[in-house]
DNA sequence: ATGGTTTTGACAATCATTATCAATAGTGAT
DNA sequence: ATCACTATTGATAATGATTGTCAAAACCAT
């Protein structure tokens, strides 16, 4: 049986307030220094059931370190900018009926599916455009 | 200046023997097992500048791990089996289409995208339907 | 063969995550 | 409100992947 905490609904209040990606540490540190004493393996637990109970997205960061994100409107993917780590949530119907079909036809079933898309945003991409700066003439 | 010897010979060997993704770690184990007295740092080592050059693919297994695959016939993605590991290379044009329009509809540029469908397989469907363990009836 | 430099490899260090386990605090019943 | 029961917490150890270190060995050009 699911007990009610307190540490709990921290942990949710805290990630419904975060604006992208967050890492469990990340969290933690937020949590602590908004003065909550809560333990870290408890963070890691909670997001970890949010996760399981699919109120929250967790994905891994290219740095290797899985990242939650509070997730309210279903199934949904992102776009991620390289650079400047702007993330906008895309709706993927056609990738679903993809996906799903696909895995059937080769027999497979529980399909779950990683589609992310990564580039450079609007911003970053003018940027990119305009270096106006020395590149590093390496061998 | 990059020097050519047997070990970088031998992890790019070994990728290019490999099916689907692979691990550091598993791939440090193959080569052991094929008697290659290969380090695990050189490796590691390996892989990474395979990957920095473009001739290895790297993502992030669900479990967190890095893991590599060759990049040689071109852009495909892969529908993995989560229990046992069967990977199959699937085409995915309808895929590549979309990932690029969604991307172009953000301003975004440069897109490169991440779809790899994990899943289970025929056979592993099968033993994990006929379970014959009582389950756990929450709510 | 020699020199200069890159690479290797064993191991320590680091970092994220999970397991452990006694103490705590919900929950439902009295 | 109190009690007992048990899920949950939290400090820490343990785990496991990955990276840094640095002397020794290997590679390439001369």
């Amino acid at each position: 049986m699911k007990r009610n905490t307190w540490q709990r609904e921290a942990v949710r209040d805290a990630l419904d307030g975060t604006e992208g990606f967050i890492s469990a540490q990340a969290l933690h540190s937020a949590l602590h220094a908004s003065g909550s004493p809560i333990g870290l393996a408890t963070v890691y637990r909670a997001l970890g059931d949010l996760a399981a109970s699919g109120d929250a997205d967790c994905l891994q960061s290219p740095e290797g370190e899985a990242i939650y994100r509070a997730c309210s409107t279903g199934h949904h993917h992102h776009l991620i900018c390289r650079n400047c780590g702007l993330t906008v949530e895309i709706a993927a119907d056609e990738v679903e009926a993809w996906a799903q079909r696909v895995a059937g036809e080769h027999g497979f079933t529980s399909a779950a599916h990683v589609v992310d898309v990564f580039g450079l945003c609007a911003d970053c991409s003018r940027q990119a455009a305009e270096p106006a700066s020395a590149e590093s003439a390496s061998a």
